[in-house]
DNA sequence: GTCTATATAAAGATAGAC
DNA sequence: GTCTATCTTTATATAGAC
């Protein structure tokens, strides 16, 4: 096993990054933050990045979006056929990431940006991921899996119910996130007058 | 008509200081920022409140939280007996209201507050926001209106359900939100099998 | 590529006049 | 109560050495 498997610097930079953005916010962080968690001066980051903490902030959020893109598609075409398969995939797949806080991005961190880079940031925020979840729920609308719905509206309020998850305070969390964010799905599936499901009760 | 309905600098400088973090987050709102808004210097604020920013911040997340309280509590006793109907008064509520962003106030700006600063407003957040909706929900599973359901895990899936009703961004928005937010809650009361909603496909 | 040093701006906070 | 003025700290950003 060589060294070589360490990143460059460039890399490095972006995931530590993506770390600290995901979890303070675009204001939170300081330059100096991400540099010295990678053990650089917050100069050296203006080598890699010469537009600054915004264009770092961009690149690590455009990189965000693309990968979460990707994983969720994976993690939807793992779930098997059925429509409750593939939601189950990809509610796996947003716990196992940390939170995307699409709110915050959208209503915090890009409002004092150029809307062409936030407009760009959301657009790709819907056609990778938003779209994905609405297609899954449109085909089985229209295959007569489940009754008629707005998959539009469904995959946003998804999206909400699982990243709440997130921010489940530690000690109301009897079980794995993963089990709870199933039987959300489950609800979603066929309310919760739904009998057959493996919660015991309280 | 007197002047005397404007209420005190104190008061205004609150009002101005909930909207801004609401929007913006604790970070990215200045002293000056709110101070302005009402024509005053940001001095001035630290005649009000000694404390500085964390304090006033302090002060109108409290203050937030409870007329949330109280407006969910208001909103659920005129939904009606059903559950139904109680969940759909919870709904406007927070559709009616700017969203609260909890995963923000949680996750970033309380994360340099003094630990028991945090706690207490996160506790209040359970005690006067989730705790009603879990009541509501146990209740009914109690006395048979819906089958078996964890109350505590659908309370919180609720909130981010309706909440996220608040990022849709605008071109998407067919409907008054309301409507989305009461489609929403039929989905969680029957699924997405439910074939008597008034939905009429997309 | 990364550093040190520095320029510049903005923010929280305080002192004291009015 | 509110202001002006100022202090101190911290941030982004740049220049130039190595």
């Amino acid at each position: 096993m060589s060294d070589e498997d360490r990143p460059d610097a460039r890399t490095r930079a972006l995931d530590a990054a993506e770390g600290l953005f995901a979890a303070k916010g675009f204001d939170s962080v300081t330059l100096r933050d991400i540099s010295s968690s990678i053990g650089l001066t917050h100069a050296a980051l203006y080598y890699h990045f010469p537009g600054g903490k915004e264009e770092l902030f961009a690149l690590v959020m455009e990189r965000n979006i693309r990968r979460h893109g990707a994983g969720l598609s994976a993690a939807i075409d793992e779930g098997g056929p059925s429509l409750r398969g593939k939601l189950r995939g990809a509610a796996s797949w947003f716990i196992s990431q940390p939170p995307m806080n699409l709110n915050r991005m959208a209503q915090s961190d890009l409002a004092a940006f150029e809307p062409a880079v936030a407009r760009r940031l959301m657009d790709l925020v819907y056609e990778l991921i938003l779209r994905r979840i609405q297609i899954v729920l449109a085909a089985a609308r229209d295959s007569g899996e489940v009754g008629p719905c707005d998959p539009g509206l469904l995959a946003g309020g998804l999206l909400g119910l699982i990243e709440s998850l997130h921010s489940v305070p530690v000690h109301i969390v009897k079980r794995d996130l993963c089990a709870m964010g199933f039987e959300l799905i489950d609800v979603v599936l066929k309310g919760i007058d739904y009998k057959e499901t493996g919660y015991a009760g309280s």
